[in-house]
RNA sequence: UCCACCGUAGCUCAGUGGUAGAGCAAUCGGCUGUUAACCGAUCGGUCGUAGGUUCGAAUCCUACCGGUGGAGCCA
């Protein structure tokens, strides 16, 4: 009987077979353990001398190379010594294809080599774990939404022109045209929001910013919900329940992969709404007596000023209420203090940084226009955007989630090129 | 774009002016519970590239190329 590896539990006692490749061997003269992988997980294969044929024992000890491919047939024992809790005690192998000098091999390798061998590299048991709570991210992303009556909406990834005009773009051809690679979607959310009320997002976005350190991608994946009717401290109640039920749903169904991760759970277990809240001017104030002297009323904070910030929570933090001039030209400014606005960056723990920037929009039709002037926005490009606040405009709130920078964060990665499969950096194009 | 560091065997690295080294991988042999298995042997090199200094350069100098970490910008 056919089976997976994550699968065995089912059939302790029988008989299966498992279509896998071969991770890592170790053999004496009379006994092998194959590490086979299938995609599901991971299981060790035990090969007895006395216990098969000599031709099976042979192919397991000197013939089976690192990464071949093969179909094992053995029975499933329970085990303590197994991390699985399973072993498949083997006898049969059928080799489907025998690897030839794979270059990944079990001892340590470098950044820039993996890199150039990501395609095979996304078979190692780190790797595996990491792309696994990336989808189930993504999974309770989807269930969260559709629990809350949100509609899945697709922006295009070829526009016009640019959605804050601040950040670099990439730039093609659209035939005649010029076109560029969508850096967000919500501008078009908002449209969407008007059709349908609450929206999300989930898609591919590009910024062609010279940006080199762990917390940036060329090519990263975002989630954008955008709410009409919803004001910006419901948001923020949406966005810290939305971070807790997606920390709380790896928390629950990847434990394996926690666990292959060494990633230390306690801190993620209290990541539960509410979060604390913390203004731009009181974040100022927090600075300064910090001891930063580089840092002034109107300057944005960098990276040293967040993870100081976030370093004093035990929780992802939002900071909100930016001064106006610092902030994309779209965000509704704070009726009682017009220099600054309704917005919030959640500064994720542990020195991640920033994993949602979000804020009300601006509905008034003739303050979006002052806007436009002030930015120097003009063209045909911005007249539909204009227009949503021209027919049954509404206050409306929104804001993206970077995916990479979540993985990293719950998965406890260093660096965010490990949380996507294929990363795209300044200098990788490749594979 | 700026700053710092690094390019030596397939991989990870040592070697700081005087014969090119180790571990792992690979190949051969040994070992009945291994967990990056272990033990023995074999194989493995245009020291990133181009100039320069020197009796002599992997080592010192210059330029270039490539990479890593960070800054700025951002999610």
């Amino acid at each position: 009987m056919k089976t997976t590896i994550n699968q065995v539990y089912k059939h302790v006692g029988e008989e299966v077979t498992i279509g896998a490749w071969l991770a890592n061997k170790r053999s004496s003269g009379k006994i092998a353990f194959l590490q086979l992988r299938d995609g599901t997980g991971f299981i060790q294969g035990v090969v007895v001398k006395s216990d098969v044929e000599e031709e099976i024992f042979d192919l397991a000890k000197k013939q089976l190379t690192q990464e071949s491919s093969l179909y094992v047939t053995g029975i499933i024992v329970e085990d303590t010594r197994s991390p699985l809790g399973y072993e498949i005690q083997v006898n049969h192998i059928e080799l489907i294809h025998e690897a030839v000098d794979y270059p990944i091999t079990p001892k340590n390798h470098g950044t820039e080599f993996l890199m150039d061998h990501r395609h095979l590299w996304l078979r190692s048991k780190k790797q595996h774990a990491i792309m696994k709570i990336r989808n189930e991210i993504i999974r309770a992303t989807y269930e969260f939404y559709n629990q809350q009556g949100f509609v899945k909406v697709d922006p295009p990834i070829l526009t016009g022109a640019s959605a804050e005009g601040t950040t670099e773009l990439f730039h093609t051809k659209y035939f005649d045209e010029d076109a560029y690679l969508s850096q967000s979607g919500q501008l078009y959310m908002e449209a969407a929001a008007m059709a349908f009320g609450k929206v999300f997002s989930f898609g591919p976005t590009f910024r062609a910013e010279k940006s080199k350190t762990r917390r940036h991608l060329i090519e990263f994946w975002m989630i954008e919900p955008e709410m009409a009717f919803m004001e910006h401290e419901e948001s923020l109640e949406l966005q810290e329940q939305y971070v807790s039920y997606i920390v709380q749903a790896v928390l629950k169904n990847c434990k394996m992969e926690l666990q292959a991760l060494e990633r230390d759970i306690s801190k993620l277990e209290n990541i539960k709404a509410p979060f604390p809240r913390i203004t731009y001017d009181d974040a100022l104030s927090f600075l300064k007596e910090q001891g930063f002297d580089d840092v002034e009323w109107g300057d944005d904070f960098g990276a040293p000023h967040e993870t100081a910030i976030a370093e004093s929570f035990d929780k992802p933090v939002f900071i909100t209420h930016y001064p106006t001039k610092l902030k994309a030209f779209y965000m509704q400014p704070d009726s009682d203090n017009p220099d600054v606005v309704l917005c919030a960056d959640l500064i994720a723990p542990e020195g991640y940084g920033e994993i949602i920037g979000g804020s009300q929009r601006i509905d008034d039709l003739e303050l979006m226009e002052q806007r436009y002037k002030e930015h120097g926005l003009t063209g045909p490009a911005y007249e539909w955007y204009l227009e949503l606040r021209k027919y049954g405009s509404v206050p409306h709130s929104g804001f993206g989630l970077g995916l990479e920078r979540t993985v990293a964060w719950i998965a406890g990665i260093e660096h965010v090129r490990e949380t996507i499969p294929f990363p795209r950096l300044l200098n990788r194009l490749y594979p």
